[in-house]
DNA sequence: CTTTCAGCCTGACGGC
DNA sequence: TGCCGTCAGGCTGAAA
């Protein structure tokens, strides 16, 4: 599924293509994503230029002139760069061609994903906390933010408000290696454990990064192989198997109707 | 205010 | 073999 670093590799790929180029042609064949996609998008992007691309959070935002395309991946979503006119296969919700004839096809089986425009600011952008890379993530805001809060620290680093592009994996992942119970309260834990998990945070992120820009390099042929990371979870989707520290059988919970792996002897 | 939870959707998988 | 139930997951908005 496309977590951050999915979204940051499909953003790398997909920038040297499509910025300053012109939208020639929108095609869309199923407007039923997460949100309605709005019927007039082909009239919005035809004839105007990319003029910037970036990421917030799992967001994909393409600068125009009149206003912005947010796109979201959700669970199952992927962006496709075509050179020349493809058969449409089963999903494929979405297409845009620009001058140059290269062209970004969206493909998503579940549909969780998003395109939305705005002519100024996406109200999805507002009350996102701050980027887990940058310089304002880290353990004194994570401990300051947690102060009085109740709900287990995994749903608390898996809130956007609090820190954005933590999913599920992630989130599991981190905890483990900052020795963290995931249902431990987020207001009981202490400044120097937070700046562990930040550190975890981060340290997990960057790797997945980097291994997608390995692993998904030619995402232009190939997308979504989520096995990318795979290798280096420890906890994630191993419940009943050993520990990889302690050789105890891992635990399964759920948490936030999440299901959660940890280890009921390395994390407390 | 904080926290919980249903709902969106399809494909994979297990049990019968 | 096929059918049916369950699960997976990010994010929103409503309920508690």
């Amino acid at each position: 599924m496309p977590e951050l670093p999915e979204v940051e590799t499909t953003l790398r790929g997909l920038k040297p293509w499509l910025v300053g180029a012109t939208i020639t042609e929108v095609k869309v064949r199923q407007p039923a994503l997460r949100w309605p996609v709005v019927d007039n998008l082909p009239d919005l992007l035809i004839g105007q230029v990319i003029l910037c691309m970036g990421r917030r959070a799992k967001y994909l935002r393409l600068s125009l002139k009149n206003g912005s395309l947010l796109i979201h991946l959700g669970m199952s979503g992927s962006l496709r760069l075509l050179s020349a006119n493809e058969p449409w296969r089963k999903h494929d919700h979405i297409e845009v061609v620009v001058h140059t004839g290269k062209r970004i096809r969206y493909h998503d089986p579940r549909r969780f994903g998003s395109w939305s425009w705005t002519f100024n600011e996406h109200h999805q952008l507002t009350n996102l906390g701050p980027e887990p890379l940058s310089t304002h993530f880290d353990g004194n805001h994570l401990y300051r933010l947690g102060r009085g809060r109740k709900l287990p620290v995994k749903n608390f680093i898996m809130s956007s408000e609090i820190v954005v592009g933590v999913g599920n994996i992630y989130a599991a992942e981190s905890l483990f290696r900052a020795g963290i119970r995931p249902d431990r309260s987020a207001g009981r834990i202490s400044l120097k454990r937070y700046i562990a998990l930040s550190q975890h945070i981060k340290a997990v992120l960057r790797t997945a990064i980097e291994q997608g820009g390995t692993t998904l390099r030619d995402f232009v042929d190939s997308v979504g192989d989520p096995g990318y990371f795979k290798q280096q979870l420890k906890v994630y989707g191993r419940h009943g198997r050993p520990c990889t520290v302690c050789k105890a059988p891992l635990k399964l919970t759920r948490l936030g109707q999440r299901s959660t792996v940890f280890c009921n002897r390395c994390q407390t």
